[in-house]
DNA sequence: CGTCGTGTTGAGGCTATTCAAAGTATGTGG
DNA sequence: CCACATACTTTGAATAGCCTCAACACGACG
């Protein structure tokens, strides 16, 4: 069949997702590559599932970043999460009636829809999709638990320090990164909201640990310059990414 | 058969978990009735599963309080969830090679093991089931955002508040808080590691707390005076823990 | 009866915050 | 191509929230 040997960049993006967490045979990866998908694009800051919100579809990132956030009653945003390409945000709708958290485009992306019903006969079908998915959400939860561990045990140079190495990290994973540098499109304002501090308390930390030469942030591009010293200072261990697939199991 | 009629007292309680989050038929009860555990008593503080320890087996909290930690490099705790009777704490396990975190005892506990494989082949031939053990965990994951929000955006009086209100609705979701009060074995120092605080402010944010007559502290028993008060403290919103069942798809 | 874990209190200091303002890109319309 | 608007970054000063250190109180327990 053509459209296995010839998956669209769209579904090359997710299938490469699932194998860069868990092995996949030929039947998975055909299965993938047929499942339907409803594209958009969406421009920078726009919310594509809100807080409360009943989705009848997944969404999944193509291109561009994402992040998921919650609000507090006094108007603090706190982001949970970001996203690259490959990524499934809202993945948990698939078994939750509403969400709690929204859903925006941090930089104009574009994304793609799957229905509620056409995941779920996958996943039923297909233990290995099934297991990948359960790996990808359970690495998902590794990640929390890492940046609740920042936000309660590290200091604002850690913290972002931390956070850049797991981007790093994850994009690599991905091959979205280049050998030393990687495009950052996110705001002070917006990297204050995901660590817990004010922008301005941001803004004093980067040019910290750009002083230590470390690494330099410019027009949205992060630059490594000495990886393991970042790591250092950020006590970063990427274990928690699981970047090795487990096994088939059929 | 009698072993699906009258579950032993530890087979109720996993069996009462998964209908506080999913709906189960009588052939699914039956299932978890007969799952194979080994339970196990834990006195306070004993460490149950290490960081990095690769488990073949999933714990299950029968009785007491557990909790999962980070440690960072300079020996900063972060606790990333307190689990009840009922609760799996290294659910994950069953698709993760090692654990990022460790699990320990709070107060002196009852568990029990099951192994992956009996796990793993209840879930492939119980929808019901499989559906209970994602729902279960996508709450895991809301609790993980709650909690992230408290760490970035919350402050002092509010983290503690909404975590009392957390586990408060937890503990009744489950049956086991009474109307007004609930035994809450955390020590002063504990909940300032889980709530990215010193064991000092924690003093004085629950004294404040307590001054303000929404709820009491003593010697390890929880009292609410006006659980109303506190939720609006705290910022708080049981959605996320998502008590109302979902139903069933066989 | 002393010890250990936990809770309580005080003083001083540091981290990160808020508010305010100015500087710098980037994009837009004339 | 310039003038302007908008968004983001940078800087300074004053302050609040929380931390550390240190000491003491209290009850449980051997």
């Amino acid at each position: 069949m053509t459209s296995a040997l010839q998956p669209s960049p769209e579904h090359a993006r997710l299938i490469r997702k699932f194998e860069s967490v868990s092995r996949l045979g030929p039947s998975d990866i055909a299965t993938l590559a047929r499942l339907p998908l409803r594209t958009r694009s969406v421009e920078a800051g726009a919310e594509v599932v809100a807080q409360g919100a009943t989705p009848t579809e997944c969404c999944f990132v193509i291109e561009g970043w994402m992040c998921r956030y919650v609000m507090t009653r006094e108007g603090g945003r706190q982001i949970v999460s970001f996203h690259i390409p490959g990524d499934l945000p809202d993945r948990d709708s698939l078994h939750l009636p509403h969400l709690d958290h929204s859903i925006s485009a941090i930089s104009s992306a574009r994304v793609a829809f799957i229905p509620h019903a056409a995941v779920s006969a996958v996943l039923a079908h297909h233990p290995n999709i099934a297991v990948a998915f359960w790996r990808d959400a359970v690495v998902d939860a590794g990640v929390f638990r890492q940046w609740l561990t920042s936000l309660g045990r590290r200091d604002a140079k850690q913290r972002v320090a931390h956070l850049i190495c797991e981007m790093f990290t994850r994009l690599e994973g991905l091959g979205l990164a280049d050998s030393d540098h990687f495009h950052f499109p996110v705001t002070q304002t917006q990297l204050g909201d995901a660590l817990g501090l004010s922008a301005v308390h941001i803004n004093r930390t980067l040019q910290d640990l750009k002083a230590s030469g470390a690494m330099s942030w410019k027009s949205s591009v992060v630059t490594i310059h000495d990886f393991d010293a970042l790591r250092q200072v950020g006590d970063f261990d990427p274990a928690y990414l699981e970047l090795r697939p487990m096994g088939l199991t059929h």
